[in-house]
Parts: structure tokens; C-alpha cells; sequence
DNA sequence: AAACCATGTTTCTTTCAGTGAAACATTTCA
DNA sequence: TGAAATGTTTCACTGAAAGAAACATGGTTT
């Protein structure tokens, strides 16, 4: 994100509007709009209409709230066939899916949590159904682990200030065990996944780099402890999944050098 | 879409160079979105670097071309979430694809396009592989039909009026045949899709309504014309759907006059 | 019933934020 | 190489956007 001479007020505004919602808020009142924003009430009045009026958001009548219209959606959906990896990495996917028999995912890093970006499916998986725009806490995956360890250091720190849930009794919360397990993965180029996120849950996962050399995404191959020994994810899937990544990054424009 | 007195410009103008990037057009440069968007070159410039400095658009510094950045990512992944019907609708959904071991979507309509919003699948699908914020053409799709069926006359009448391409041979482009289609649909309260989008396969659908007595959304059930018969389709799957659209239509508030 | 409070909506005034023209810088192409 | 196209900066101007205040509505309390 670069610093520009240019900054329209309104503009940003706007857009700060819109990025209010989330999971945990789907619906809110102008008031907590206008709070949440820390904007005047009478500008958040006007921002809200124009973005209703223009389809970006939705007002109940009755409720008088307001939640994300179709037109974000739109947007949202045209970002997401437009990310150039993910564009670039679809066929690879599926081959190492194909060829592992297990599903395989893309996900990029938003703050602490890892959200899927795409996704190809070979059997069900136990418990967790995770589609497209499904969030997990990075600490308890191997695709967040991988992005995270290869974050600058001072953007890991923030992250790393704040509290950390567990997922499961194996996931790792204490500080200094992760900060092992990210110079763990740094060294070996994949992290792994064993029952973290979820019991009887299993993945592997490798980061795939820009011609920035920044790591903007990850993918893993992920199934059923069932179908995965620990022995196979190792020897099997993380070899696969490192390989793969390894060449998504080199068709995205990776130099080499990191 | 209400018409309101007050309408923020420059917030519009930001939202319309966002929109202006989709499935056929991932990047843009600087005078594409300008003579795009209708802009004055210097406006256009500015709004390009606010967006830019904030992360909804990414630059690519070599190729000077942007494409949106992982902030209109999370706005779409926002809004996925936050949509009413989809969380409602998805443990009926589930239940549904279970009950009729085949796959079980959930999608709105965005002109004459149909947009996959969920999607439950339990095998397969022959040829097509939908994700969520994939198209199709709407009268093409068992959920467009029902979608547009259910449409206000002057909006159906705005859609029909443009020409529409087959998808099959077996696809209805007619506008007459079209318009009995829409008869029948409203009369049946489903949706058929005999091979009219792909050869092989096979859907019945059925549409939500919410508490404004508008039909928001559409669910199907799709799947092999191998594993679904054509009696099958009417017998089995066309009262479970209905039954399903007709559960979560009513958990969404609609009060059953329509 | 009246008073009070909170929230949503409209009106009015002010001023500077945003616009567009023009100039300049850089890149591309014949 | 020169011209054209594209990208970036500067400058002048004004009305678009902001915020204060008033008004409207609905709910609660006395």
C-alpha cells in the first residue's frame, strides 16, 4: 500500500462504510454506523443513502438497518475471478488434487485469519465444510501457519500482540511454541497441519511467492486422518504440495530469490 | 433501488472504477478506466491512486495496469456472509443434497446472469463445475427461470427485450417459448432444466421469497441425467425442492401471500 | 397525557475538497 | 528520431460535501 499525494475524503468514506460489515455484523442502524465510523451523523446519513441508492446497501424498512447489496457482492465476485493467482493456480490445483486423491485449497492471509479463495474437492471432508470466503484463524492452519512465518517481522509482531484462541486441544497458542513452529516452517518451505484445526483432520501446506518475492497466498492439500497417516503427509503430500506451489509461484512471476 | 436525495459524487465515481473490473476484464489501465468510466483524465488518476493507497486496487508496477486489491476481496467475502437467506438457507441445503444424494445450489439473479451464492455437493457434477460467483445465463438454468418468472412485469420486460443466446440445442431462446415457460413456472411453483445447459444434465428449481413478498434467491437440485431420470426430476426432486425453498422462504419472514 | 430520549431525516450555511484545464514527464511506436 | 499516447503534477476555481441545527418519529418513563 503505497502513500499517495492523492486522498479523496469521500471517497474513503465511503468505502469505510462498506468495509463495517462483516461476519460477526452482518446488519447495522445508521447510529452504529455513524459510531463505528466516527463520522458526523448527518455525512453518515448521506453515505449510507448514496450507497443504497446505488445498490451497496440494502435497507430493511421495518428494521431500518442496513446490510451489504448485491452490488458488493458483485464486486466482491469480480476480485475474485480477476486475483491472478488464483487464475494461474486453478490447473495446478486440480492436478494435485487429482493426484493426491485429497482436496486441495487456496487461501490468502486477512489479519489473523485465513480465507479460502478457491477449492477443489475429491472426497468429503470430515467435519469442517469450508467453501469459498469461509475464515479460519491462521494460528490453527497450515496454509495461515505458512503465511504467517513468511510475513515481515514487524507485521508478524502486531499480529502476534494480540490474544490467540485454540481451535482444538493440539492447536498452538502459546507465543514462543509458534514462533518455533514459523522458523520451523520457514526452514522446511511447508507447515503442516495435525489435527489443529480440527480432530481427525489432517494438511499440508506451502506458500506461493509474487514477482514482488512477497508470499501472497497459500495452498495446501488437506483430508481425513483416516485416509492421511502422518507418515504419507509427510513423505507423500509435502513433497507434492511444495512442488506445486513452488511452480504457481514461478508462473506468477517469481524470480527465485527470497 | 430507492431514489434518494442525496448522492455523494465522488463516492459513486470511486464505486463506479471499482465496478469496472470483472471476469473478462481483470486488469485496466489508467485511460482504459477513464474512457471507461466517462472521467476526466486527472479525476480519474486520483481516484485510480485513492483506491490504490487503500488497498482496493493493485498496481502492477512494471505493466502500470491495476486490478482490485484483497480489500474489495473482503468487502465481497463480507457480504457473502452477511446475506440473510444464504445463512439461513444452509443447513436446508445440506439437508436437502443428503436427502437426494445430489448437488444442492443456492444462487441470485444479477440481470440475465444467474450467480451461484452456495452450494452443497454430494458427487461430481458431469461437465460443469459451478463455484460460488460463477454465471450462467439466466433462461439457460432452472434457477433463472424461476427467478425471472417471479420478476415485476416492467423488469421482465427490461430483460426480455435484449437478445439471448442458446446454451444447448435444447436451450429456450424464443421469447414466446420463453414467456410459456415463465407461465408454467409460476403455475408449478418450480423450474425444470432438461439439458438446456449443458448436454447430461439435469435441474429442478424452485424460489425464495422474503418478507417483502419478492423472490430473492432461487435453490436447485442438480445433477447426471444418468442418476436423474426425467420422472424422477418431477417425482421426487420437484416436491423436495419446492418443499425446501418453501421452509426457508418462510424462515426468512415471508408471510406465504404472494 | 406530557415530558423525555434516542434515532432517523431535512434544512441551511459555509468553505475547502474535489474538479478540470493545462503543463510537464515518461513511455511507446512508426 | 519525432510524434503520439499515456501517466503525473500544478494551478485556479467553485459548488459539492460537510457539519450544525432544526424537525419528525417512535418508544419509554413519570
Amino acid at each position: 500500500m503505497t502513500q499517495s499525494p492523492y486522498q479523496i475524503e469521500s471517497i474513503l468514506r465511503g468505502l469505510q462504510v462498506l468495509s463495517l460489515f462483516n461476519h460477526h455484523t452482518p446488519t447495522l442502524s445508521l447510529t452504529e454506523i455513524k459510531n463505528a465510523a466516527g463520522l458526523n451523523k448527518t455525512t453518515a446519513f448521506r453515505i449510507v443513502s448514496t450507497l443504497e441508492s446505488a445498490g451497496y446497501l440494502k435497507r430493511d424498512p421495518e428494521t431500518k438497518r442496513y446490510r451489504p447489496g448485491l452490488k458488493v457482492l458483485q464486486l466482491g465476485f469480480a476480485a475474485i475471478s480477476s486475483l491472478e493467482f488464483r487464475q494461474v493456480a486453478r490447473p495446478y490445483l486440480r492436478q494435485l488434487s487429482e493426484a493426491a486423491n485429497e482436496t486441495a485449497s487456496l487461501s490468502v492471509l486477512d489479519g489473523m485469519e485465513v480465507v479460502y479463495v478457491d477449492r477443489v474437492r475429491q472426497q468429503q471432508i470430515v467435519g469442517v465444510l469450508l467453501g469459498i470466503g469461509s475464515r479460519i484463524p491462521a494460528q490453527c492452519a497450515s496454509m495461515g501457519k505458512v503465511m504467517l512465518a513468511n510475513l515481515p517481522p514487524a507485521n508478524l509482531e502486531v499480529l502476534l500482540s494480540q490474544p490467540l484462541q485454540p481451535c482444538t486441544p493440539h492447536s498452538l497458542t502459546d507465543r514462543g511454541a509458534l514462533e518455533a513452529e514459523f522458523d520451523r516452517v520457514r526452514t522446511q518451505g511447508y507447515a503442516l497441519n495435525d489435527e489443529e484445526l480440527e480432530i481427525g483432520l489432517r494438511a499440508v501446506a506451502a506458500p506461493i511467492w509474487d514477482h514482488t518475492n512477497s508470499v501472497v497466498a497459500a495452498i495446501n492439500v488437506s483430508g481425513s486422518a483416516r485416509t492421511i497417516s502422518f507418515q504419507r503427509l509427510i513423505e507423500e503430500l509435502a513433497p507434492s504440495v511444495s512442488e506445486t506451489a513452488r511452480q504457481i509461484s514461478q508462473a506468477i512471476g517469481f524470480g527465485g530469490i527470497r
